[in-house]
RNA sequence: GGUCCGGUGGUGUAGCGGUUAACAUGCCUCCCUGUCACGGAGGAGAUCGCGGGUUCGAUUCCCGUCCGGACCGCCA
């Protein structure tokens, strides 16, 4: 089957020339003897004429049929500017229908009303829409941009297993029986993480993959049971050049796939200053609406909840003090939902007003509004916690704010760096230490003794990647000398035994020289919704699960035979509650 | 596991204690030689997610359930 041309590329100099084009029928104009025809192929759309004599040929032709047709490229009479083949058009001389199509369960267009429901259940169709077409193809541009960089940096593409060992922290395992083992399984992997540092002690020195991870876990509009990190390390560099490379690179991405043009190096927050400052981890900075700490004015306050209150923060919306009653309920009912006790409000008007005023004296009052530079009709929001929950809550609260009052331009794209993140988090209702980036990390150098005396204090070498506020990956140095290894599996509380079982491999290794060594995994999903300006990484995933982990297309899960169960040493005893 | 929102022709929505269940689009037939979201005329197409309850009467109110979505928990 043999094409002149793709439906994107005639234009007036193509004029005279007899084409063949192939392509999918979107649209159909009937006008009795004169019909259009917009023939669409992956690349665009080109306008076809059938005159009095070739109209006949498309009598039975409706949309989504399959075209191959030959003709005569001539001008317009009457141009069209929104598509690139708007000047031209083809005069049908022959036609030939490849395939015949029903008419489809959603309309084969940008703008589809289609809900996610149905989209999903006819994926293959959803994808026929241009706009999707084009959100896919720009995540290949963006893989395709990474894989040059890091070939040039002398990456070594590599593959590892997906089946493979459960570990034991982090996300659920998914489990995979094994036939040969009866009652054993493997684990599909939730990072290629010890496979990576592996390699590096096998001394390829840099390696990447687009690798393939999967952690049975809830989902979210940028979550899916299975998703896709470019996993990346380097021996021998340290935290700030590993950055440098991934900043090289997303500059990169953003040049040759959006024409954007970044500026490195990328702005770096500590942990403590993206949460004093941001409330988050993982923070939005194109817009301002900082927290701020107000503490101190309120230690000596008649206000019980404010002075015994380890933090008590503060956001200032300006021009906000005219918000009713039920904005500031639903407010409230936000910052309930993050786990805060209250949401203070105050409101500036000609005075300082607000239903806790009393609590407070004139000073307290003064100190408030001086410290916080308030103005007419500010709204100001408060919370008084532990430092890491006032934080969070108003965190919560400022990325809703900034998204529902549009303090943002929603084309920009803001990259930062977060470090220096807490080596250690304290689960106070399993009384011990968990990794907060995972148990590889190596902590700072010069904090190192104070893993024996105050571990909660310690800071990892551990570093994420953010835009827009959303985490587009975590790196960190790992641990390479094998004493540290066996001392932080320590403080998680592994015995010599499970750290033999769990992780017998990979402690063995660290004996026969391994180097340092670092880097990334970035969220390849994430970053292909971000850069097409999707609301979800499903719109980026060709078949995606839904919400509730299914694949409505194919209908995964499914039941199994019962012969295949057997096969498996597997007896099925489903336990309902 | 929890909270909230939703489920009405193929698709997307409106509606309401009693309707011939409305609108848009798609589909079918007819008319039309310059459309490009073509236009015009006509037509087919819905047991209002499912089960139960309240009621003379339920698509509408209530309870349960299933399905979808957002978020919280969870996601080192």
């Amino acid at each position: 089957m043999e094409r002149t041309h793709h439906n994107n590329q005639l234009t007036i100099n193509e004029v005279g020339q007899t084409v063949t084009l192939i392509g999918w029928v979107s649209k159909r104009r009937n006008f009795g003897s004169l019909v259009f025809i917009d023939l669409r192929d992956r690349e665009g759309i080109t306008q076809l004429v059938f005159d009095e004599t070739k109209a006949e040929l498309i009598k039975n032709v409706r949309n989504e049929y399959i075209l191959q047709v030959s003709g005569k490229v001539v001008e317009r009479k009457s141009k069209n500017p929104n598509i690139k083949t708007g000047e031209i058009e083809i005069n049908v001389e022959s036609v030939e229908v490849i395939n015949e199509a029903n008419t489809t369960p959603l309309i084969i267009a940008d703008e589809t009303d289609a809900l996610e429901e149905t989209r999903m259940k006819y994926r293959y169709l959803d994808l026929r829409r241009p706009v999707m077409l084009n959100k896919i193809r720009t995540r290949h541009q963006i893989t395709q941009v990474m894989r040059r960089y890091l070939d040039e940096i002398g990456c070594i593409e590599i593959e590892t297993p997906i089946l493979t060992k459960s570990t034991p922290e982090g996300a659920r395992d998914f489990l995979v029986p094994s036939r040969v083992h009866p009652g054993e399984f493997y684990a599909l992997p939730q990072s290629p993480q010890l496979f990576k540092q592996l390699l590096m002690i096998s001394g390829f020195e840099r390696y990447y993959q687009v690798a393939r991870c999967f952690r049975d876990e809830d989902l979210r509009s940028d979550r899916q049971l299975d998703f896709t990190q470019v996993d990346i390390e380097f021996s021998f560099l340290n935290d700030v050049e590993i950055q440098t490379h991934i900043e090289e690179m997303m500059r990169r991405v953003m040049k040759e796939v959006l024409n954007y043009d970044l500026v490195t190096p990328f702005l770096r927050l500590t942990y403590k200053e993206a949460m004093n400052r941001y409330g988050s981890d993982k923070p939005d900075n194109r817009f301002g609406l900082e927290l701020q700490d107000v503490t101190t004015i309120f230690e000596n306050c008649e206000f019980e909840a404010f002075r015994s209150a380890e933090t008590v923060k503060a956001i200032v919306v300006e021009n906000q003090a005219s918000m009713t009653r039920k904005e500031i309920d639903a407010l409230t009912a936000l910052a309930k939902k993050h786990g805060a006790k209250a949401l203070t409000v105050l409101k500036m008007k000609e005075t300082l007003e607000g239903s806790v005023l009393k609590f407070f004296n004139e000073e307290e009052i003064k100190h408030v509004i001086s410290s916080l530079n308030l103005q007419e009709n500010d709204l100001i929001l408060m919370v008084a916690d532990k430092w890491e929950k006032a934080c969070d809550v108003l965190g919560a609260l400022r990325s809703h704010l900034g998204k529902t009052l549009k303090l943002y331009d929603e084309k920009a794209f803001s990259y930062l760096w977060v470090v220096d993140f807490p080596l250690l988090e304290y689960s106070e209702e399993d009384g011990r230490y968990y990794a907060k980036h995972h148990p590889f990390t190596s902590p700072k150098k010069e904090e190192i003794e104070l893993l024996d005396t105050n571990p909660k204090t310690v800071n990892a070498n551990a570093y994420d990647l953010v835009l827009n506020g959303y985490e587009l990956g975590g790196g960190s140095l790992r641990i390479y000398n094998q004493n540290l290894q066996k001392k932080m599996f320590e403080i998680l509380g592994f015995s010599e035994s499970e750290i033999q079982e769990r992780f017998g491999f990979f402690v063995d290794a660290f004996q026969y020289g391994t180097p340092p060594h670092g880097g990334i995994a970035l969220g390849l999903d994430r970053v292909a919704m971000l850069l097409t300006h999707s609301d979800s990484i499903r719109d980026v995933i060709a078949f995606p699960k839904n919400a509730s982990s299914k694949d409505p297309m194919c209908e995964a899960p499914s039941p199994v035979e019962p012969s295949q169960l057997d096969e498996l040493n597997i007896a099925i005893d489903i336990k309902k509650n």
